[in-house]
DNA sequence: TCTTGACTTGAAGCTTACTTCAGCTTCTAC
DNA sequence: GTAGAAGCTGAAGTAAGCTTCAAGTCAAGA
């Protein structure tokens, strides 16, 4: 049914601007499926795309792949994924993207004043000790979307 | 002069809630200077207290180090810092936070209408899409800062 | 003086998200 | 049918920002 609309990792390169070699190692990685044609070459079917996209937009709200392929995994498998079903996932990156606003403005805010007044002294200072618990996390790199740190100029 | 205040690794790892690991790093990278006693452990000025405040703020705004470095840079050598001199500083943060912020409400903004109304397709969607020069950047990972992935729940 | 505990160094390890490479196979167009 | 583009795989490389390790040194208190 429909195999005609079927792509090659090369088209679907092409179509997401994603290199083939991300597009492998996301199937590797369990964020998109692939069927394979009779000679071993990857075959993927049009709604990638729309997964692709997904990945992408996750990726600039700062998402991990991991948390990405969560998020995913919460699609239903049977069925291609509705608007509705786009929709929700969405939703969880709204109370995501509203509570780093929140930090970045508060952090904005509390430049002039904190920075500017000399109280920026380690232990005491919420801007430089944001949260409180920084030790507690692992090492590791943490992502900040692409188009966020654009052009510094 | 004033050399009883100076403080080894160790105790300049628990004020500032820095691993000793880091500072080493840090200093490595030329960050944060240090100079040495008799014995050859590194002695740190109290003023790498407020640098290390400042590079931990920076880093929860989402600078990478090289960045960081350069900032610093600008600092006067030959004087301790004052005030005016940190908050030129953060002056520039100013502009990047309030980058940042615009870029993380355009992108909040964009999800209910952009993925909700199904136009999520790749090259055509800003939101799937934002800057159209996604492909010109190199790899690598890119941070965001520590408070800003907090508690996903 | 002796024993810890803190410190030193260089090198290697770790994580994320990919890219690059080598060596080989398949596909497509002429 | 054949050249050359495109694809395949597993392994290794890359970048950032540290951490961990090994092996040895220094410092401070009993």
């Amino acid at each position: 049914m429909g195999e005609r609309d079927l792509m090659s990792v090369g088209q679907v390169a092409e179509r997401s601007g994603m290199a083939t070699s991300a597009l492998r190692y996301y199937e590797r990685e369990g964020l998109i499926a692939a069927t394979r044609n009779t000679g071993g070459h990857r075959r993927f079917e049009p709604v990638v795309l729309r997964r692709l996209a997904f990945i992408r937009a996750a990726r600039h709200v700062g998402l991990s792949l991991d948390e990405i392929r969560e998020a995913l995994g919460s699609l239903p498998e049977d069925r291609t994924p509705t608007k509705a079903d786009w929709t929700r996932l969405s939703r969880s990156w709204r109370k995501r993207l509203d509570a780093e606003i929140q930090a970045l403005e508060a952090l904005r805010d509390g430049l002039d004043g904190c920075i500017g007044c000399g109280c920026l002294s380690l232990r005491t200072c919420a801007l430089a000790n944001p949260g409180d618990r920084l030790a507690e996390r692992g090492p590791g790199a943490r992502h900040l979307p692409e188009p966020l740190r654009a052009e510094e100029a």
